[in-house]
DNA sequence: CTTGGATATATCC
DNA sequence: TGGATATAT
């Protein structure tokens, strides 16, 4: 089950995969923004323990680091550099800092990322890797029938180190259209030929990767309100690299060929694995400070200096190849809690021992009664941690023991006989509560988790566990990696024609939304200004990024910044400030891909259009004409666009026949940005039955458009089982503390230890017994009860009938397994046909999945193909 | 009186 | 395997 060693890709891949690092910006802040929405915009950090000095600062939001407040500072610091800033204390339960909160919310967001890609895995509580590069694949066979454009409102918000905007990356990457060979020429040089064909295809498959990655961070804002950065690299190590270079609420490209420059100025400190004493030490043994300058020495140098695994690991991340996997996993393999007892706090007496022991216990016990309902594993051994106080030197041990029933008694009990059984001298002589060693530090963790026999009686957990395991055997089957065809093309110019009438969408858009806010400017242009303000003077302090200092001048997202001159300078008209002069267009604009690809367009037509048999793609070409028209009417009216009502509304008609959602906030509506816009003028299209969307007749597109709506119904149905079960066993906790039923805004009062009678775990899923009271505490319905307060009846959160008390649990389970059994199909369904696609003698079932990729393999012909041609 | 507290993972011996 | 340690957030 639990893999104990990592996994490596293949040397072959090193270029061919797509990993994203998605990474929360500043994550508990954000909770607190998000529990307390009257500070959101304030200045705000999170505490723990604020009686001293105000407690330690462990998070810290934009605008306080704004002012200068950072991490490991005291929450009175804080406080003297920025007086307004608000200190949100981390739960205090059982005594000690609780941070379920934020595990409960990077879990959240986990659910949402996990919709993208089987190959999830979850880095910290706000960081997890993705594994794009199945997705990636699809989306370039895509782009090679036509049946996908690159957007460019998709690449809003990203970066390509490198390049100051997006659009210079962009720019650059379609230059190769036009002249293959140069670059050509310095890949042939600069990497072995049997990487060609991936490194040609790198910088499309990034691009596409970042169009996802917008994706995933779209939709993780729709569904969480949470906003966090991203990199887009080939590998885990440089995508968590980059993730930080643009903070908060951006991403980050690395292109492959700027890797070099990269680490040449790279401290060695900031590879993850590299930021401790071990970097240390490669730097002083090599006498370097940058990670390009570990190349000065060969691969067997490296060895001998430091040792063989070291060697080659810190040489091959000097050329920027990093083969570990990202390694499926969801749930941590271990579960553990802690606390600290500096100073006077040492425990020094036995029953305190004890009392803390119990309280470690307790919540370890609440975290692997709600892990057990979820998971359906139980942890089989048990390692307690401490810190003791020997003759003034901190002497730190662990001890594991197996573990069989993992209760807290059982756990306090056992954490305390491991420690007295490696204390030399436990008890003081001659006391029977001194302890001889003060305790310091004081840790229990479990892990060994095993999947729980299905021998339980209740109907849940039969169904949970095959969910389970279903979950598991998907997510842990060994991945096949992709590999990177060489697909035969199609014509140049129906792609950047498709790529054009995007574009050109996107720019009505951008007039629609420059026009919107000139409307709101009239009203309150310094309110606008602000803003923007706000977003374009972005702080480089950004220490918990990682952030690389290398680019002194705050960069701008290329679409960020048209948008807001085109407001600038309209702004300026509106308001009659003359100063700013006519509205112009951009400078990049005028310098973009877009321009200069529209110029040379025209020149080669013109050439073109004397001999009569070049337009033998009479169709492309003429529209070409037609889009180049199109285009420069947009540009010039960008000029002559003072009376911006009049256009407005040309434009929203036009926007109300065929286009998407305004740019501006396209991420609130992921759905419709998840799919593919289609050009439905090249492909065949037939609706979807659910959604109604426009699809390409093919069966890899319908597949993928179904999975979609699976994964947002699995997701629904997923979060409703968690709120259910959560509910549940929260009620049975009530139950068993009994007597006051807490109002249900008032804070949840600290369950001042829950004395469970021992083994209540063991039968966790004993059924409920609630009373209405209980019930409507917690759940709040709409009406009463038919009867008064004796009644034996409650109302179905699911199916909003009332049912009997007494068959509520039943009631519930029905409810439950129907669901499961929905699921359990749905997974069966997916698994068999995405399963197929590799394996060689699929089931009947997936005969049509089998058809499609025939034929898609024996398709057309694509511009994308310029990326993998040989000569 | 604590120079970051609480967690988690990986690796070396 | 277990225990200590390193690394990271």
């Amino acid at each position: 089950m639990s893999n104990s060693t990592r996994a490596y890709v293949g040397m072959q891949n090193k270029y061919d995969r797509v990993v994203l690092l998605v990474d929360m910006d500043c994550f508990f802040c954000q909770v607190e923004e998000k529990q307390q929405p009257q500070h959101r915009g304030k200045p705000l950090a999170v505490v723990q323990y604020n009686a001293w000095r105000g407690g330690g600062i462990i998070a810290v939001n934009y605008a306080a680091r704004d002012k200068g407040v950072t991490r490991h500072m005291r929450g009175d610091e804080a406080k003297a550099l920025c007086p307004d800033i608000v200190l949100c204390q981390v739960p205090n339960i059982r005594e000690k800092a609780d941070t379920s909160k934020y595990r409960d919310a990077g879990k959240e967001v986990a659910n949402v990322l996990q919709r993208f890609t089987q190959l999830l895995e979850r880095a910290s509580v706000d960081e997890a890797y993705l594994d794009i590069t199945e997705t990636v694949n699809q989306r370039v066979q895509q782009l090679e029938t036509g049946s996908l454009a690159l957007k460019p409102e998709e690449l809003v918000n990203s970066y390509a180190v490198g390049y100051e905007n997006i659009g210079d990356y962009v720019n650059k990457i379609t230059k190769r259209f036009a002249n293959p060979y140069v670059d050509d020429e310095r890949f042939m040089l600069a990497y072995d030929a049997n990487d060609l064909p991936a490194v040609r295809q790198s910088d499309l498959r990034l691009l596409i990767g970042a169009c996802i990655a917008g994706e995933v961070r779209a939709a993780v804002k729709a569904e969480t309100g949470y906003e966090c950065s991203a990199g887009i690299a080939h590998n885990k190590i440089l995508a968590k690299l980059v993730a930080g270079m643009n903070k908060p609420n951006k991403q980050t490209i690395l292109p492959l060929a700027e890797i070099p420059a990269l680490f040449d100025q790279l401290p060695v400190g900031k590879i993850k694995g590299l930021g401790g004493k071990f970097g240390e030490t490669v730097c002083e043994t090599l006498g370097i400070k940058f990670l390009g300058h570990v190349l000065k020495y060969t691969e067997k140098e490296l060895q001998r200096k430091l040792d063989e695994k070291s060697g080659t690991w810190l040489h091959q991340i000097a050329c920027g190849i990093d083969l570990e996997a990202v390694t499926p996993r969801f749930y941590s393999k271990s579960i553990g809690c802690c606390k600290k007892f500096p100073g006077r706090n040492n425990i020094t007496g036995l029953k305190s021992l004890q009392h803390w022991l119990g309280e470690l216990a307790s919540e370890m016990n609440d975290r692997l009664e709600k892990d057990f309902i979820e998971n359906n594993r139980k942890a089989k051994q048990m390692v307690v941690q401490f810190v003791q106080d020997i003759g003034g030197e901190e002497v730190s041990s662990s001890r594991s023991s197996p573990l069989n029933h993992c209760d807290q008694d059982t756990l306090a009990r056992q954490a305390l006989e491991l420690i007295k059984a490696n204390t030399k001298t436990f008890l003081r002589a001659g006391s029977d509560a001194a302890l001889n060693n003060a305790v310091k530090f004081l840790g229990i963790s479990v892990g060994k988790f095993e999947t729980a026999s299905n021998t339980q009686n209740s109907l849940q957990a039969m169904f949970a566990n095959q969910a389970a395991k279903k979950r598991r055997i998907s997510v842990e089957e060994p991945v096949e990696k992709p590999i990177v065809e060489q697909k035969p093309k199609q014509s140049e110019e129906a792609k950047m024609k498709s790529f054009f009438a995007n574009y050109l969408q996107t720019h009505k858009d951008e007039k629609i939304v420059k026009d919107n806010l000139i409307v709101e400017s009239s009203r309150r242009a310094d309110e606008t200004e602000a803003e923007i303000e706000l977003q374009t003077n972005k702080s480089e302090t950004d220490e918990d990024a990682n952030a690389l200092k290398l680019a002194p001048s705050p960069k701008k997202s290329f679409f960020e910044e048209y948008k807001r001159k085109l407001i600038d300078s309209s702004v300026a008209q509106e308001i009659g400030d003359d100063k700013a002069g006519p509205v112009a267009t951009p400078p990049e604009f005028k310098e973009s891909f877009f321009a200069k690809y529209l110029q040379e367009q025209k020149e080669v037509n013109k050439i073109a259009e004397l001999p009569n048999e070049s337009s033998t793609e009479g169709d492309d070409s003429s529209d070409m004409h037609g889009l180049a028209a199109e285009l420069d009417d947009i540009e010039s009216s960008c000029i002559v666009e003072q009376e911006a009502s009049t256009s407005k509304r040309k434009l929203e008609q036009e926007n109300s026949m065929d286009a998407p959602a305004p740019a501006s906030d396209y991420r609130s509506n992921y759905a419709e940005y998840a799919q593919p816009e289609l050009r439905t003028d090249l492909v065949k299209m037939v609706n979807c039955k659910e959604c109604g969307a426009q699809l390409p007749d093919d069966v890899t597109a319908l597949q993928t458009h179904r999975d979609h709506h699976f994964a947002q119904q699995l997701n629904q149905q997923l979060r409703e089982e968690q709120r259910e079960e959560r509910q549940r066993s929260r009620l049975n906790a009530t139950l068993n503390t009994t007597v006051s039923v807490p109002s249900p805004t008032a804070k949840p009062a600290p369950l001042k230890k829950a004395k469970k009678a021992a083994g209540t775990v063991a039968t966790t899923s004993a059924k409920p017994i609630n009373t209405i009271a209980k019930f409507l505490a917690a759940k709040q319905p709409l009406e009463p009860p038919p009867s008064c307060s004796s009644s034996p009846f409650k109302l179905c959160p699911d199916c909003k009938t009332y049912v009997k008390s007494v068959d509520m649990p039943e009631h519930l389970d029905f409810h439950m397994a129907r669901k499961l059994q929905r699921e359990l199909n749905q997974l069966e369904v997916r698994t068999i046909s995405t399963a197929n696609i590799k394996k060689t003698s699929p089931p009947p079932r997936a005969k049509r999945q089998l058809n499609s990729t025939l034929n898609s393999a024996t398709g057309n012909k694509s511009i994308t193909q310029f990326f993998t041609q040989s000569n």
